[in-house]
DNA sequence: ATTAGCACTCGCTTATAAAGAGTGCTAACA
DNA sequence: TGTTAGCACTCTTTATAAGCGAGTGCTAAT
């Protein structure tokens, strides 16, 4: 069990090393008002913590740098809840300011904003449209070969894919094809297009449409909806602020990483709600090791829908980027929820 | 006029400078088989290419490396026409093997494949879509208060925006509204639309729509198509390959410009036909005096619609480029100028 | 016209020293 | 007994110098 002089100095320390970025040393905390004890108090102090596993040396005779464990502490112990400025709150909510109306252009917005306010790297897992559900289909044709096949979902979502149609095909049964569509697949959750396609529709299509077969191959292959890029980032080169990747080797190995976009998926692995804070190799990629990832769920009505990642250096302001996530979290989650059923789902909360 | 060992040294020299990014020594040179003269000729044929402007070196007593002025020399006229592989070639073609069937996917498609085989980064003015015209119009109400308005174009593009339809309007007023639209608009060019929507649309509406003024504004907003984002990238990071951009700062400077995508706009700025080099400070830009830009147009039909630029660094093998581009960016005019008009538009010609 | 020879320049690496920041430990102190 | 002053020690950083090597320019010989 810490002593409470050993908490307060793991904070000083912790919240020192975030802010100077260099290795906290005793002389430099016995500075401090809020630390009224000599040098080598302190010094004797740290070293009990370094034993604990809380903080670190960088070589043998430098100051001290929290370790994960320590800032693991700090995080679950030690943050002082932080209160946004009234400017940050302006900024925060001028996301919801315009009438927004789509969804993709929201999630775009609130990567761009929150990135610009945390100096961090965002990353937006885009709400997943598997559970909206077909409002309308239309079909129309291009040329003799090519028409467009369109979903438009209940959110206001529009999925199009050009598809290829079976030559000498005629309007009419272009038109047929379109009112068993809409007679049979409106109401489906996206989801189960794929299978209620095939199950249902396949053979009514069979009866109704000449050249049936072709044209249902050739549909259902454009129908396939591919595991969607849902990921919208925001401020990919903020990490070059940070003094600790003014280096070559590790931008390039972070930059890697977020090109491939795959690993951005694990962000989101965990599938608990509220905050999350991932401190260093507790990310288990060793391309952000040296980086903190903090994410936060969103939700559309009941489902969860999507995601927040903001990530930084280890030594980042994790109040700050806290508060901030839970409170556009939450907007987002409103916002979202009444996209479908209008108005801007925005309460106004005075701060 | 340059004699023609001065020709000769000055291509080997930089053919060198491109292979080995280290400045080419007189020692070097003589070694090749091609230049059977002495270090010491080879270093006054130096001197006057470096008096000419030719040649630079790094510091007083090191190898040359070329200047701008090289460069543009060896691309003007010493540039042997390089045949791609079989293998280039096949990796090449494969970005049309599949039945691709949308524009924008093509594009892509070209971005990442030729990033990839060039190992530079590439950047790819999408086709404008401006001269495309309305194919169809339709309008999918969601709820009460918004509606979806999609525009099909000939070719295939969807575009769809919600927006918000005035309250307590009726089912068969938004069908009269896209009844109208269609009589009117199809066969308009987008570039057009606003124009005509404003000037013989909106009587229209009034005479015949309930509330025509309100959904009228609303829809007009809507129909607003943002001078679009039509920059495709591909290999972002095949900068940080190359060693002269082992170093954080360049690195930093090339990524922030790419980010901004703005000013990678100007790299389109010239209108001339073709392929089209611009060589480090030839490009106007800090941000890539180091860099040498190689734009190709392509073209659907008669109209000039997009471009293709690789960037790589100063040191880049034009020939390559060139070559690839131009393959690429006449393959690209066949399969969008057939695009919508049925088939892949490929001839599969031998290599 | 070409080339061998040589003195010279400059960048890069290695070695050495000095300065500075910080520690751990011991002993004195309240 | 907890706290602190003092001091030797460690390690990084910066500066300086020395030596090496690649390459040049110039001169004189071929």
């Amino acid at each position: 069990m810490l002593t409470n002089r050993q908490l307060l100095i793991l904070q000083l320390t912790v919240n020192d090393f975030i802010e100077s970025a260099q290795p906290v040393g005793s002389r430099q905390l016995s500075k401090k008002p809020e630390a009224p004890f000599s040098p080598a108090t302190i010094r004797n102090e740290m070293a009990d913590l370094e034993e604990l596993g809380y903080l670190e040396k960088t070589h043998t005779s430098s100051g001290r740098i929290p370790s994960d464990k320590g800032y693991r502490f700090y995080v679950d112990h030690l943050l002082t809840p932080e209160k946004l400025t009234v400017e940050d709150s302006v900024q925060l909510r001028s996301i919801f300011q315009d009438r927004v109306v789509e969804t993709e252009e929201l999630i775009r917005n609130s990567a761009k904003i929150i990135s610009e306010l945390t100096n961090y790297t965002a990353v937006l897992l885009g709400p997943d449209m598997s559970m909206h559900s077909v409002k309308r289909f239309s079909i129309v044709p291009l040329d003799e070969t090519k028409a467009v096949a369109i979903i438009v979902t209940d959110n206001g979502h529009v999925e199009n894919r050009v598809f290829d149609v079976p030559n000498g095909m005629r309007a009419s049964d272009i038109e047929k094809m379109v009112n068993i569509l809409n007679e049979r697949l409106v109401g489906t959750p996206l989801s189960f297009l794929q299978n209620k396609l095939a199950r249902e529709v396949k053979m009514i299509f069979d009866q109704h449409v000449h050249q049936a077969g072709d044209l249902f191959a050739s549909f259902q292959r454009a129908m396939t909806i591919k595991p969607e890029e849902r990921l919208y980032f925001g401020g990919k080169m903020n990490m070059m602020k940070q003094p600790e990747f003014h280096d070559f080797q590790k931008m390039k190995l972070f930059f890697e990483m977020m090109e491939n976009g795959m690993p951005a998926m694990t962000f989101f692995q965990d599938d608990k709600q509220g905050i999350h804070v991932r401190i260093g190799s507790e990310n288990n990629n060793n391309a952000i090791e040296d980086c903190s990832v903090i994410t936060a769920k969103y939700a559309a009505g009941s489902n969860v829908t999507g995601a927040i990642a903001i990530i930084g250096p280890k030594r980042m302001d994790y109040g700050r980027v806290i508060t901030m996530l839970d409170i556009l979290s939450g907007d987002l989650s409103k916002a979202l929820g009444k996209l479908s059923i209008g108005g801007d789902g925005l309460d106004r909360r005075k701060d």
